[in-house]
DNA sequence: TTGCAAATGTGAGGATTTCTCATGTTTTAA
DNA sequence: TTAAAACATGAGAAATCCTCACATTTGCAA
């Protein structure tokens, strides 16, 4: 056992940036590596990303890319938190100003097609979320993200309906946010039409959930 | 290019079986070449799992396991059929002899359960579900699956509420088949007493959704 | 401007892993 | 008994991730 210690271990099974990029330049090309695995995970799926290939599209070095990145996940989860941070920029924007039942159902309406449309335009977003699935730690973030999504949810309902058991509230918000997210990928995988009703689907379902029929 | 012929390509991206065992004795080592594969997946992930490390455990040599298995995925893959057989012998057992709303929705709610413990017993299948979710050609069979399972409650659906109209039946069926699978796999990965109360509000929705309050 | 330290850039090669294939052994069936 | 088919083996070819010693660029204080 040597002592010697290593780029890693901040996080327990995530490595921690091995160096954040401080000059523009460097800033720079971290933004052409980001954008290289974006579109190579978008072609071919995350699993099929090659280190080397990223490299080479990006324009830098194999040594480069891993000067800001410890590891290939890191690639994937520094994608996956740009989404999850604009999502939860999106969720927080549509149910800040809800003040009653009708506003709510709009307004959860509008959020789920947000949700969709973004799935729809960025099919990265899919594959990223896979790589997460297939990676222990990456999957407890993704949990916690999820879980401070429903939250929104929990505090516009327990105005809406104050006099709802708060445990009750927390488990139907948690559960219903994941299911939009099974929801909203699911209907990414088959056709538009057939995609459009499930998502139509999921909406009656969780609103009737939520606030009632 | 050369003209060579390899062992793969019976169906795109996923590989054929390379050989049937025919024989008592190679069946015997097949069956142990899985297990040895179902008790690593369950100690550390699809992904962890080391192709060197089966063969060993399974008291094979490496090359037994390529007689049998074209490519790792193959593994998992194999290891996924036969959980899906499994549940699909569920469904059909549960749901067979339903005959009004009140048998239905005890026949559902058996059904949700006997997944949920599933699931609980026997930790592989969610590393093994995470292994294809990460592939686009494992991602497909299984919509295909869940598609087919969800014919067996569009079957019972139909019985019980034949003037409903069949599109929406089939995507709710659907819809609600998926998110049960979203469901459980958001029990498990939660403590126990949280993920009781998720399954159960699963199944609360899902029935009213189904057969209405 | 100059000089130096920190930040950044590079790519050959070490380490690990998947998978092949030539060769040897066992089983089957006529 | 014997030939053919099925099965078993493991060294090593091929592919991939990642490291590291060294080169270059940038920021900045003197």
């Amino acid at each position: 056992m040597d002592e010697k210690v290593t780029a890693k271990a901040d996080q327990p099974g995530i490595a921690s940036p091995r160096r954040s990029p401080s000059q523009q330049r460097s800033r720079e090309r971290v933004e052409r590596m980001l954008a290289a695995a974006s579109a190579l995970i978008a072609e071919q799926g995350s699993d099929a990303m090659r280190m080397g290939e990223v490299a080479e599209r990006a324009g830098v070095s194999i040594g480069s890319l891993y000067q800001f990145f410890p590891d290939k996940r890191a690639i994937v989860w520094a994608l996956a938190e740009r989404y999850t941070a604009e999502s939860q920029a999106c969720i927080s924007a549509a149910l800040k100003d809800v003040r009653d039942v009708e506003g709510f159902k709009s307004a959860f309406s509008e959020l789920v097609d947000i949700y969709y449309q973004l799935f729809l335009a960025e099919p990265v977003i899919r594959d990223v979320w896979s790589g997460t699935q297939a990676d222990k730690a990456l999957r407890a973030l993704e949990l916690a993200d999820s879980r401070a999504n429903a939250e929104f949810l929990v505090a516009v309902l327990k105005r809406l309906r104050p006099d709802a058991d708060p445990v009750e509230l927390e488990t139907t918000a948690f559960l219903v946010w994941q299911m939009g997210e099974a929801a909203v990928r699911l209907a990414i995988s088959v056709d538009r039409e057939e995609g459009d009703r499930l998502v139509e689907a999921y909406k009656r379902m969780a609103l009737r959930e939520l606030v009632g029929a």
